[in-house]
DNA sequence: CCGGCGTACTAAACCGCTCTAGTTGCCGGA
DNA sequence: TCCGGCAACTAGAGCGGTTTAGTACGCCGG
């Protein structure tokens, strides 16, 4: 027989299809007998459930979407990412949910797949990242009344829920850390900045400044390309007064960083200290080793999943979920600035 | 109104739902000036066709799943695996299909969510990573007839449709070059053996012995991961007569040799030569920038990604597509063997 | 003037499941 | 003895499409 359908074990059980769907999902209105000699039979059968059938009476997807609008040859360079999406897939496994995942090329794109995606009831629910200044798809999925997280925050995201991690505070720690050393002259080499992310850090990087009575840090906006991390990288030690610090927005430009520095014949950690706002295995295995922050980014996509789903079953709710800061790793990238140097 | 249905628009313009069906697939049996009818309100209402709907009646899902058995957060330190993904993104989503995305505990899971995906039509295809010996999943993808594509070969797939690259010849060219450097001695830290492509790439090396005069060429097997690939370099370079240059089946765990040459005081390229069989940009950005064997990993998925949807498209058809054997790339961490030892 | 045919359309069955409104039979209480 | 109430089940509508069988109509040839 090809696929048994629920009328197939009503007919070989003796009873009708409504009784055989009241005892496969586990609802009143059958016997204990009954339930079991079905449940038998449609086991023996070897039945599953047809996902849009049942997604046609309006029932659950199973699944959640993330659509990214980023060129798909960046996503691959990303370990951040990559390891948010394992992360995700970990929360949503544990509960048999799918990911629907899409890369697309822009934001208008990604609108569209999320009503797409929403009308045909192809997802339960959508993930949001790279939050951006006034973003327009936290209207349209608030719009779509769809469950949706964001990752990223505070604030600004409308009546969605969200996981944020406070960069602000990350930032100011890196600083802090960098002016007990002794750094005066700081530098930035920061991410794309139509990120919020992004422009918190360049703020609490400039709110710094007059707190710490630091002579200078400038943020140097790249796309996150080890290319252009390299570029900026080389920017700012050809400068007639280098900075004695360097704060890299992700582990990838951290290590172009380093490889600058070394060409240029600038020592770290002596002449420069480089520190990471992203931690992997990157920064690890490196020579010296990169001083960065650190989080659990496996775990922040579990985090994600998990208040999706909760989201998901009771869409009355709202959550704001604050993670851990991230925490500062010192390895072998940092040090007190040389002293042979007018700061 | 909450979503419009053919039947609504059938309404608004005055004909049938059958009517409006045949209009928006484009089929024989309406006239040309309601065609354009009801093109035109279904446009206004924004009418989106519901998948679940169009499922039940047999059609195609327009998704593809990509089931993983590895713990979900190893998946996000493999820059070759993050590529891969992007470049079936890129490849499916250019017809619009969706990537089902799933990660499991091990081989019998990820069988169970074949069975579970393809008799729910909740994908038309899926695609197949990680080949092992013996893989029971080729025979279980073969009998429930789901269109698939293997990434890996050649032979050994059964009916199924696959896309590889010729690992034997990429390791050869990579041994040819070592041994006309003059290096006799040569070492492997290879990746879990339980994969085909892992086996073949030792055999490939155990076979230039003979052929070119090795004094020696060992394969060490590892799990992939950094901390492995450290300890076996480790134990590479701890022997009496230790390799002259070591050959690496991923570049994270090359650039974890590299860190513990420079951590046991053995440079390199004078005294050491390290080769990576994966390149990305983790390769590029060390210094010494490792020398390795280079392939469009993203054209790679973008490959398997438009064999997968000819298959769908033509069930009876298989392929058997051979991509470009990786390209031996020199870089600064390969030289000619130091002349002060006894090889 | 009639039969035959092609075109443009309608009505309704169907896909597999869920869910509501009945229906049946049994039990207990007045 | 009769009725109300409950548990256990049935029948069938409905979800939003696709598809098939059928119908109405106009046009053609003989």
């Amino acid at each position: 027989m090809a696929r048994p359908t629920i009328a197939d074990i009503a007919q070989r059980v003796g009873v009708s299809k409504g009784a055989v769907s009241f005892a496969l999902n586990g609802r009143p209105g059958v016997s204990e007998a009954t339930r079991a000699r079905i449940l038998q039979v449609a086991k023996e059968m070897n039945w599953r459930p047809h996902s849009a059938a049942r997604a046609l009476g309006g029932a659950r997807a199973e699944a959640v979407g993330l659509v990214i609008a980023r060129p798909a040859s960046t996503l691959g360079v990303e370990p951040f990412f990559a390891q948010l999406l394992s992360g995700l897939q970990a929360g949503l496994s544990a509960q048999s949910v799918a990911l629907h995942l899409l890369v697309v090329e822009d934001v208008e794109a990604e609108i569209e797949v999320y009503r797409d995606w929403a009308s045909e009831h192809r997802v339960d629910g959508f993930v949001l990242v790279d939050l951006k200044a006034r973003d327009p798809r936290i209207e349209a999925l608030e719009e779509l009344g769809v469950p949706s997280v964001v990752l990223g925050g505070p604030g600004r995201h409308g009546s969605l829920s969200s996981v944020w991690a406070d960069d602000r505070e990350a930032m100011l720690s890196v600083v802090d850390y960098l002016a007990a050393l002794g750094h005066r002259r700081l530098a930035h080499v920061a991410g794309l900045p139509a990120f919020r992310h992004t422009q918190r850090r360049m703020r609490a990087l400039r709110d710094s400044v007059r707190r710490l009575g630091l002579v200078d840090a400038v943020s140097l906006p790249t796309d996150f390309s080890d290319a252009e991390g390299a570029a900026a990288t080389r920017a700012l030690l050809s400068r007639a007064r280098r900075p004695t610090a360097i704060v890299y927005d992700s582990d990838v430009m951290a290590l172009a960083g380093l490889g600058v520095a070394g060409e240029m014949g600038v020592r770290v950690p002596d002449e420069l200290s480089i520190v990471s706002f992203d931690d992997s295995v990157l920064t690890r295995i490196t020579h010296p080793a990169v001083t960065a922050l650190t989080r659990d980014t496996f775990a922040l996509g579990r985090q994600v999943a998990e208040v999706l789903l909760a989201v998901i079953a009771d869409p009355g709710r709202r959550q704001d979920v604050r993670t851990a800061t991230p925490r500062l790793v010192v390895r072998e990238s940092t040090a007190p600035p040389g002293l042979d140097r007018d700061n």
